[in-house]
DNA sequence: GCCAACGTTGGC
DNA sequence: GCCAACGTTGGC
């Protein structure tokens, strides 16, 4: 059982389109390090955050479980997608998503700004490299955070 | 809307 | 295989 953290930009896609659809394919990851976490990495079953990014303010927004192992991404076949990659074929795929599930939606969002000032999370990928949209986060960290959201922000 | 940081592409 | 140029992400 492994944790996770994945973003999307709640302009697009937020936690509470998931909370109405209960599941969605996670596509239009072109990044070759969150494709590999999530073809070599996720499990079904395990829990992963669901982060607003480029958002006012951004932040852990909720609770996602992986429901279906890594597939080929359609999008990558569809020339109507902005996401179209002429060089995939359905025999050799490139990109791939993963199914995820509506969880819950955390008592309050916990910002980035909260996530900072947190010494015991200085280490986590989310602050340390910005640009992966799928990482994986230790066990402490989710519990961590999953805290901070039951409590009051710290002003 | 700006731009820093990072990833990707392509010429050599 | 290096690295300059370019594109993208995402915080601010």
């Amino acid at each position: 059982m492994q944790y996770w953290l994945v973003k999307s930009e709640p302009e697009v896609y937020s936690i509470d389109h998931l909370s109405k659809d209960k599941i969605t394919l996670w596509e239009n990851i072109r990044n070759y390090q969150a494709r590999n976490y999530m073809t070599n990495g996720m499990q079904v079953g395990d829990l992963a955050f669901f982060y607003h990014s480029n958002s006012k303010p951004s932040g852990v927004a909720g609770v996602v479980e992986i429901s279906g192992a890594a597939r080929p991404d359609p999008s990558q076949f569809d020339k109507k997608s902005e996401y179209f990659d002429p060089k995939a074929t359905t025999a050799k795929p490139i990109w791939f998503c993963v199914e995820v599930k509506f969880k819950e939606k955390l008592k309050r969002l916990v910002s980035l700004e909260e996530l900072k000032a947190q010494s015991s999370l200085k280490n986590m990928i989310l602050l340390n490299n910005s640009r992966l949209s799928v990482q994986p986060v230790t066990k402490n960290e989710f519990q961590a955070i999953v805290k901070m959201s039951s409590q009051k922000e710290k002003t």
